[in-house]
DNA sequence: AAATAAATTGCAACATTGTTGCTATTATAA
DNA sequence: TTATAATAGCAACAATGTTGCAATTTATTT
């Protein structure tokens, strides 16, 4: 995987303290997380308004990627390229929200099948919100 | 298709103006319908506080089920007998989200393809939200 | 190494949605 | 018609999302 300061460097962000550690932190959970999630993990290392504008920028680059959650919050992951391939791309998520622990994770590994939609309806986006119970949290 | 007045009488609920409105509304436009939506029709009728109770009250009773829109926003729509029926219930819902004119509607006819989760992942509750253009602003 | 330019941050401020408490009002039953 | 229980309206607050602007900091150039 590549590194957090690479990335950054790469996409013409600076590498502050700041955005080093989101960008590292959003790699090592592998989980969608909230702007307020951050704000309690670094709330001496920034503001609020800065995680924001730290998560839109990154969004803006492609390099994770925005969802609502069950509750309507917004929560961000990285993009998983492991099962994109050149030829079959998907940006069909599947998004598991665990009614316990409230983690939201990306289940790549998921296939979400073709949907048929009604006649003239068109696709463009995709996400399906599953609620139920982690493993993490099964008894 | 019941009147709105006979099932508010069933529920227990009382039969005001604007609850009937919102029922009736509810069940003219087969669409789920956010809350400031439904502040806009019903400015001059009732508070906003009163919607928001008036949906509340009908998503306890189960006459009618709420969404988080691709937006985050809360939207109800009446829950479509057609596709229940007593020994096949289905609660996962396709909710489709216009870009363009922002409706959003029940797919009701759309069947969710079962998804296989990994091990130790329960399913309790399931929204597919696709994001595209409906068939009203497809040109 | 200092100066400059450009990106980034923090703060203030505001909008919107969601939510609760309490009082006033209104529909229904007695 | 009156009593009572449900409903509505208002005030108030929390949380998230969002923008503008001034201050700061990083990176580049001299």
């Amino acid at each position: 995987m590549k590194k957090a300061p690479q990335i950054l460097d790469e996409l013409g962000f600076r590498k502050t303290e700041i955005r080093i550690k989101v960008l590292e932190h959003l790699q090592k959970v592998e989980k969608a997380v909230s702007q307020p999630e951050l704000e309690k993990k670094f709330n001496n290392l920034a503001d609020r308004v800065t995680l924001y504008r730290i998560l839109s920028a990154f969004e803006e680059k492609g390099i994770i990627h925005k969802i609502m959650d069950v509750h309507g919050v917004a929560r961000y992951a990285m993009c998983n390229e492991k099962h994109c391939t050149e030829h079959e791309h998907h940006d069909e998520h599947v998004h598991f929200n665990c009614t316990e622990c409230g983690d939201v994770v990306c289940l790549d590994t998921v296939k979400v099948p073709i949907i048929k939609l009604p006649k003239d309806f068109s696709l463009s986006r995709l996400n399906l919100n599953i609620e139920g119970t982690c493993d993490n949290c099964q008894k």
